[in-house]
DNA sequence: GTCTATATCTGGATAGAC
DNA sequence: GTCTATCCAGATATAGAC
C-alpha cells in the first residue's frame, strides 16, 4: 500500500540520469558565450564539441592521477586535440581548473533543488533531498570527485567558493530537520551536527566510489540505506513503514 | 551512576595525545636506523632532530597545496634545511613521500588496537573503538589528512597498501557489529553498510578538520555525538542511558 | 581552426666547496 | 653535515605554417 504511493512519486534514477546528461551541453554552451574572450573558436557546434571533450578527457585523467600529475601533452594525446587547439579554448592551466569547477557548481545549482517543493512535509522533503542528491553525485561523480580532491589547487577566492556551496548544501539539510523538530517528527539532537554527519554519508558515496562497486551496491540501494539509517536515529518515534 | 563508570573506564584524549607524540620521536628513531643506506646522516639525534622537522615540515606544506605542488625548493626554506641537507635523508621526493605513509601506518597499527580487549561486550568494544580511532586520528590529524589526499601520487603497490588498510579498519567495525547482532543487541540490519557508514562518520572528523574548528567543536564532543547517534540507528532496543 | 615546432620556465637531482 | 651552484628533464605556453 505504502509502497504503491513510494514508487509513483520517489524519483527515479533512469529519468535523472538523461536529465543531467542534457544538461551538461546546455552548460558547455554558456560556458562558451560567456568566454568567448578566451575562447578563440567562432563556431559554435565545433567549440561545444570539443569543450565537452575537453572537460570529459580532463576529469577521467586527474581522477585518475591527479590534476596537477596529467600534464597538457597527457590531454593532448588522450583527447586527440593538438597542445595549440587546446590553447585555444583556454588561456591556461588553471583556467581549465576554474572552468571545470566553475561549470559543475552550475549543473548542481540548477538540478538539486528543483526537486523539493516547500508544500511536502519535512519527512519527504529529508528523503527526497538524500535521494537528489545521491543521483546526482552518481551521474556527476566524476566531477564531484574532482571538484572535492583538487579544492587546494584552487586559488583563494574560487577555495572560498567552494567552501561556500559545501556549507550551503549543509545548511539546506540543517533547515529540514530544524523543520521536523519543531513539528515533533524528528527528536531534539543538535541539528548543526547532524546535518554534518548526513552530508559525510552523501559524500561518501562520490568519494569511496570505488569500494562501493567492488561490492556491487547501487545508488538506490545506499539512497534507501542511508535514509533507514538516519532516520532510525533522529526519527521521534519508529519510522513510517 | 552511569557517569562515574564512563568516567574512569572511558579513555581519556589527554594522556592519548601525549603517547602518539612519543611515538612519533620513536618512530623516527626506527625508520632512521632501517633506512641508513639511503640516510647518509651518521648522528642519531642530529638525524632525528631533522626527520621530525622534515617529516612535520612536509605535512604541513602539503596540507596547504598538496605534496605534489610543494616543491623542495619550497620545503627547504620552511624547514631551514638546504637542498643538499634534505637530500642526504632520502634520495627521492618519491621516497619522502613513501617514508612519511610508512611512518603513519606504524603508529597507527601501534595505537589503533591496544585499546579494546576481547573480553568486553561488543557495545563497549563499539564505543571505544569509536573513540580511540577519533583520538587518534586528532592527534595525528596532519598526517591522517596527508594520506587520504596523497594516495593517488603512490605507486600501485603502496596503493595497494593503503586501500588494505582502510578496509582492514572498516572490517574491525564490521566485526563487532556482527557479534553484537549475534548477541541481541544490535539490529540485524546490513552490517557491511553500516561499518562502512560509521568509517564515513569517523573519517569526517580529520577530512573535514577545518569545518568542526570553526564551529569549536571538541573531539570529546564529536565522540559522544557519533556514538549516541550510531546507537539511535542500530540498538534493537532504546540505549543505555 | 588545427597542427608542428620551439621558446621559456620550473623543479628534481647532483657535484663539489667549506 | 651542510651549503651553493649547476645540470637537465619535463612542463607550460606561443609562433607561425597550413
Amino acid at each position: 500500500m505504502e509502497t504503491a504511493a513510494k514508487q509513483t512519486e520517489k524519483i527515479c534514477f533512469d529519468t535523472f540520469r538523461q536529465m543531467a546528461l542534457l544538461s551538461m551541453e546546455e552548460i558547455c554552451r554558456e560556458i562558451f558565450h560567456e568566454n568567448q574572450q578566451s575562447i578563440k573558436i567562432k563556431k559554435e557546434p565545433v567549440a561545444i564539441r570539443n569543450l565537452v571533450n575537453i572537460f570529459h578527457t580532463t576529469l577521467k585523467l586527474s581522477n585518475e592521477k591527479g590534476f596537477h600529475t596529467m600534464s597538457l601533452r597527457d590531454l593532448s594525446s588522450a583527447s586527440g586535440l593538438s597542445m595549440g587547439a587546446l590553447y585555444s579554448y583556454f588561456s591556461s592551466k588553471d583556467e581549465l581548473l576554474e572552468m571545470i569547477q566553475k561549470q559543475g557548481r552550475r549543473i548542481v545549482g540548477k538540478v538539486l533543488f528543483d526537486h523539493v517543493s516547500p508544500e511536502d512535509s519535512s519527512l519527504k522533503k529529508m528523503r527526497t533531498l538524500i535521494r537528489v542528491h545521491l543521483y546526482l553525485t552518481e551521474v556527476m561523480q566524476p566531477w564531484f570527485y574532482f571538484a572535492y580532491m583538487e579544492t587546494k589547487n584552487l586559488d583563494k577566492i574560487q577555495r572560498k567558493r567552494s567552501i561556500e556551496s559545501e556549507l550551503f548544501t549543509e545548511q539546506v539539510f540543517h533547515d529540514v530537520l530544524l523543520e521536523g523538530q519543531k513539528e515533533g517528527v524528528y527528536k531534539a539532537i543538535d541539528s548543526t551536527l547532524t546535518a554534518g554527519v548526513i552530508k559525510a554519508l552523501l559524500q561518501d558515496w562520490y568519494v569511496k566510489r570505488w569500494k562501493y562497486s567492488r561490492r556491487h551496491i547501487s545508488v538506490e540501494a545506499y539512497a534507501e540505506f542511508v535514509i533507514s539509517f538516519v532516520e532510525s536515529a533522529i526519527l521521534a518515534k519508529a519510522p513510517v513503514a
